[in-house]
DNA sequence: TAATATAGGTACTTTAAAGTACCTATAACA
DNA sequence: TGTTATAGGTACTTTAAAGTACCTATATTA
């Protein structure tokens, strides 16, 4: 274990939840656990290798469980873990504060937001 | 205005506070307004260049306000915006979450976060 | 007169993040 | 037999983020 040095402790939490995949990962979880093909149906932009990547890092830094069924074809699942739900409230209010912020900038959330996340 | 589609709203968020330092930029300001050569010295890793070009897009995204007194050496100072102030609770939040989580990993924070921002 | 402090601009380069393409395994089923 | 579904690995390439180096202005002070 490598100790870095921080200057803010919020750099810390970046390191985890940073970058532009792994706080939509988390915040799809909060709604409970899902299969990596769920997962992609949900992000239709993330590739395959990054849906991975990002699940192995949060995976090593104990936020996500990966949970595997011994049939085939293969079937994972992942949930927020223990520690994970530690995030939750910070999740759920980076996604509010986001809807709040199109309206803002948009007048309605119906003209930016993909229906298919409107329609659940 | 060019209308963008999100799969979630939380990606709205990201791109407003999302990258290296935007965050970090924003939680030294809920502690107060800064002049540029303060987050300098609150940032030692950041360049000029990246410290003005996050505060440009802060401020075109509404978040601070620059306020510029007009004095030869110049002198700027940044603040949250009342809009940036929606922020104030999610970014205390991932300070503190990023404190926890070094606690976690290391022990506890004196050893890894930088003796200037203990002596505070 | 020349140095200092402050805030910032700009062209260019480097690095890290992300993406593309192609590969694996295997049971079930048509 | 060969196609499908699922999850994932890997080598390589592209792109965007970040960094480097060097430039500006001007009142004050030594």
């Amino acid at each position: 274990m490598i100790k870095k040095k921080y200057n803010i402790s919020v750099e810390a939490t970046l390191e985890v939840i940073g970058g532009k995949w792994k706080c939509v990962i988390l915040c799809h979880l909060t709604h409970g656990k899902k299969r990596t093909s769920e997962l992609k149906k949900l992000m239709p932009g993330i590739t395959q290798k990054m849906l991975t990547q990002q699940l192995r890092e949060l995976e090593a830094d104990g936020i996500i469980n990966r949970i595997i069924y011994n049939q085939v074809p293969p079937k994972v699942e992942y949930e927020l873990s223990e520690y994970g739900t530690s995030l939750e409230s910070i999740l759920n209010s980076l996604c509010n504060w986001g809807e709040q912020h199109i309206i803002k900038e948009y007048g309605d959330k119906f003209a930016v937001l993909e229906d298919s996340i409107l329609n659940k």
